[in-house]
RNA sequence: GGCGGCGUAGCUCAGUUGGUCAGAGCACACGGCUCAUAAUCGUGGGGUCGCGGGUUCGAGUCCCGCCGCCGCUACCA
């Protein structure tokens, strides 16, 4: 049986979570559940990042411990992801035992192997901040936060020779083409690395919010450095060596792009100091945007807790899934090309919904089910082996197999979707409705059900609840999570027979 | 400034190594149907592929320049 480890980043908490968040999780998920229904073995890891100066700060300036602070926020991005229905198999918080265990263990490791050194950090410096900036990100020679002078500090840190790695990380790239996907994605990362690679501090001695260096306790871990390791802890790193094995390093990393470099330079070079093998596979994504045109006071009502201007980062996932559903929600993520960016826009969820949603599937299976009720007892007849739906089905199942395995749902999504086209296509030209009980119609309808079968099967990672909805009316038994890919979805699976049920309109069409 | 990316029908997007590559979905128009959530099915209009050059028998597809957006530029989740 096959293995399969994805991650998302784990989210800081300083931000609420947004819809920037979701794209991530959402994906993530959705590709997990596609594994799960090939039968692999899955591990879908996702969780919080806890550490750094900027959590102290926002805990004191609440008055409250770092660790309440964090255990509110952490608990936040939990309640998004019920929301959302999200499958994680675990949520790690940087936070935990275990984690501090792991970072410690691991950047020994890092320095016992040489690749950590002692050395002078030096910037301008903002003693209200507790932070350095560099000169472009000052305002007028002052801090961009308080507008306040800053002045030039050094302290001593621990540095990670990163730039020792600059040739290795060179040769796995070039041994790895598909290490890092999409390709202009890759490019990025090897121009980055081209560029010129230095050493970057990893510790401070100026706030204490991280995991304690083990070897000098005067210091913390720099929280990106902590933050990375939270993909090995989860699998046993430095507990469970056996358990790390079997995972490590066909993982999946999935990210977006403003953090490549730490996920695509960093963390590769950091693997290979500590002497395991790098990442097998980083897929960076693009962003959702807001075109910047026409938003109207209404959208921004509707999609903004409260925003001027609005960004994908003000609205909350919960605003849309209360509007439109969760299923729904997590369909039109899942319609986003992965690998670039991509709009998004209230009247593009809308016009998503109406047609791909309520006209095509929620449809289909009401107008289904009613001449089922009318023409067969209510009772589901078995498919037609000859129908044309059945080739359409077998292409439909292999090229969306295809798609999630190369992590493009929004290309699995398009291919069932023609399935469901097809089968309105033939009801349409057989016309059921019109002709007496019997064989003829049996078949037609019969095949539309096993249509809506498959793509009940297909789309079950995209839209979990929907799709076991769907099951239920037409009669199957379970859900189509209890099934396998691609043996299930093999036309000729729905046995007939069954109790058809009509039930409300899945998916209500929007006037607005 | 440097590095990188983007600019294809009204909208959202596809378009490997240059030769049915001018496409899909939505929207729109017309026709059919009425089982269905005024849904669905069929047909159609519409783009000098940001601009200007160049290479080539032939370029959205390669090269140069320009215009317009955007990301990164190192310790920022």
């Amino acid at each position: 049986m096959g293995r399969f480890f994805i991650t998302t980043p784990i989210y800081y908490v300083n931000d609420a979570p947004h819809v920037g968040h979701a794209y991530t999780t959402v994906n993530a998920d959705a590709i997990a559940r596609w594994h799960r229904l090939c039968g692999e073995e899955v591990f879908f890891l996702t969780g919080t990042d806890e550490h750094g100066a900027k959590v102290a700060e926002s805990a004191a300036e609440h008055d409250m411990a770092p660790l309440a602070w964090a255990d509110r926020t952490s608990a936040r991005f939990k309640a998004a992801w019920s929301g959302l229905d999200i499958a994680y198999d675990d949520f790690i918080r940087t936070t935990e035992p275990r984690h501090h265990r792991a970072v410690q263990s691991f950047l020994q490791r890092v320095y016992d192997n040489g690749y950590i050194e002692k050395g002078l950090y030096q910037g301008l410096y903002c003693v209200r901040c507790e932070d350095y900036y560099t000169e472009e990100q000052l305002i007028g020679g002052n801090c961009p936060v308080h507008g306040t002078p800053v002045s030039f500090m050094e302290e001593e840190n621990y540095f990670f020779r990163l730039d020792a790695f600059a040739d290795r990380l060179l040769e796995w790239y070039e041994e790895h083409p598909e290490a890092v996907r999409p390709a202009t994605k890759r490019n990025e990362a090897l121009g980055f690395i081209k560029g010129g690679l230095q050493r970057i501090s990893i510790t401070r001695t100026s706030m204490h919010w991280g995991v304690p260096v083990p070897w000098d306790d005067a210091h913390v871990f720099y929280v990106w450095y902590d933050a990375l390791i939270n993909y090995a802890t989860a699998i046993g790193y430095g507990s469970d060596e056996e358990r790390f094995a079997r995972w490590w390093p066909s993982v999946h990393h999935l990210l977006g792009k403003e953090i490549l470099r730490f996920h695509c330079v960093w963390w590769p070079a950091m693997c290979m100091a500590a002497g395991i093998e790098p990442p097998a596979n980083l897929f960076v994504h693009g962003w959702l945007l807001f075109g910047g045109e026409k938003l109207s006071k209404t959208m921004l009502q509707r999609l903004a807790r409260s925003a001027e201007e609005l960004a994908i980062t003000d609205v909350a996932p919960d605003v849309l899934t209360d509007d439109f559903g969760v299923d729904a929600i997590r369909y039109h993520l899942l319609r986003a090309p992965l690998g670039s960016d991509s709009e998004f826009s209230y009247d593009g969820i809308v016009a998503r919904y109406n047609a791909d949603l309520a006209n095509n599937l929620g449809n289909l299976v009401a107008r289904v089910a009613t001449v089922v009720g009318s023409k067969c007892g209510g009772i589901g007849p078995a498919p037609d082996p000859r129908s044309p739906l059945a080739a359409i089905a077998d292409e439909v199942r292999v090229e969306a197999a295809a798609a999630w395995a190369r992590f493009a749902p929004h290309d699995a999504l398009g291919a069932t979707w023609r399935l469901i086209g097809g089968a309105n296509s033939l009801l349409e030209s057989s016309e059921p409705w019109k002709m007496e009980p019997g064989p003829e119609v049996d078949a037609v309808l019969g095949s539309a059900l096993e249509a809506l079968r498959i793509v009940a099967l297909l789309a079950s990672p995209a839209m979990p609840a929907t799709c076991a909805e769907i099951w239920r009316r037409i009669g199957m038994a379970g859900t189509p999570e209890d099934r396998r890919v691609p043996d299930d979805a093999r036309w000729g699976g729905y046995p007939g027979g069954l109790a058809v049920s009509k039930g409300d309109p899945l998916f209500p069409r929007r006037r607005d």
